[in-house]
DNA sequence: GCCAATTGCTTGAAGCCTAAAGAAATTGAA
DNA sequence: TTCAATTTCTTTAGGCTTCAAGCAATTGGC
């Protein structure tokens, strides 16, 4: 008889310390460095981060995308991406279109403009990032897309569990 | 003679799309489990993400903090601290008084109730979290944990270069 | 003591974000 | 065909967030 297994039933706590301390620090990771891209984008192109990201996403879309194609890859509310899209579409940066075959569904694209706006801050955002990560070595950043995606999976299996 | 140094000296694009990949997927993590977090929390305490946030930093000082003080832990300005922090004091979570050292500062601690109240969602948030990362092992941890803090400080240096 | 610079906080304008409710269009089962 | 359920998007209310400007208190050099 296991008596592990019986102090287990009755919810002793257990330390889950580690972990905690893992994801207080991933938050901070990202939040720095998302707050140094954010301050970047506002100083060199007055740009807000969910409107480059919006755009990134339509960069990889030249047929255009729905908004809920938008908010599902976002991870984002609807209502979000319908405000989002209004600002940019008034900036002359985005197209939008009822779809034809069905008119519920909205399509939206980027325009000249806002294709070759969103290209100029692309490049050098990426050299933004490359400068952020640049004190890893390769094998480090091999490393952590590996873990990351470990944990992503796990937190996606969680989240399902939880959906039941 | 080095060409490629050469060559670098004129700015011929680099390959960053690892590191660009990696802070998608850092993003990515975050966001996920963010929403599990945030979504728990409001189910299960009706209570929001930030004003977890800012409990939990006054928990871990009993003798208080001024509002500069939990600007710079939470990473976020000083006119959201403000706002916050009016809201906890309104629903009784927060104490608030002006020190008698220098008028303009701030002093915020947990009340009974509100120290309490965020012991009981802790608990629970400790074991979200380690069911959100419960698919990785312990060398996994530890091994996330190490290449986050090397991420984390070359973040922070290249901040500090920018800011020359 | 004086006053310029700094520090700590608040305010205001704009934008981001969510959850929930609702409108319009489509789908599919009877 | 009909109409209930579903899907797509918008709207609303409330809260979060930033930046910039501004106010009040303190500090430090003179």
């Amino acid at each position: 008889m296991n008596l592990d297994s019986e102090t287990k039933a009755v919810e002793l706590p257990e330390d889950h310390g580690d972990e905690l301390r893992l994801w207080l620090r991933l938050l901070t990771c990202t939040t720095l460095i998302e707050g140094a891209v954010r301050s970047r984008l506002r100083e060199r192109f007055d740009v807000t981060l969910p409107r480059f990201d919006l755009m990134a996403q339509l960069d990889r879309a030249p047929e255009g995308m729905t908004l809920s194609d938008v908010s599902k890859r976002m991870m984002v509310s609807n209502g979000n991406v319908t405000g989002l899209v209004e600002r940019l579409v008034e900036s002359g940066h985005l197209d939008r279109r009822t779809s034809v075959s069905d008119r519920r569904v909205q399509v939206i694209r980027l325009t000249k403009v806002g294709r070759a706006e969103f290209r100029r801050m692309a490049a050098e955002h990426e050299t933004w990032i490359a400068d952020i990560f640049s004190d890893l070595t390769p094998k480090d950043v091999r490393e952590l897309m590996r873990l990351l995606a470990k944990a992503k999976g796990s937190a996606q299996k969680a989240a399902s569990r939880r959906a039941l």
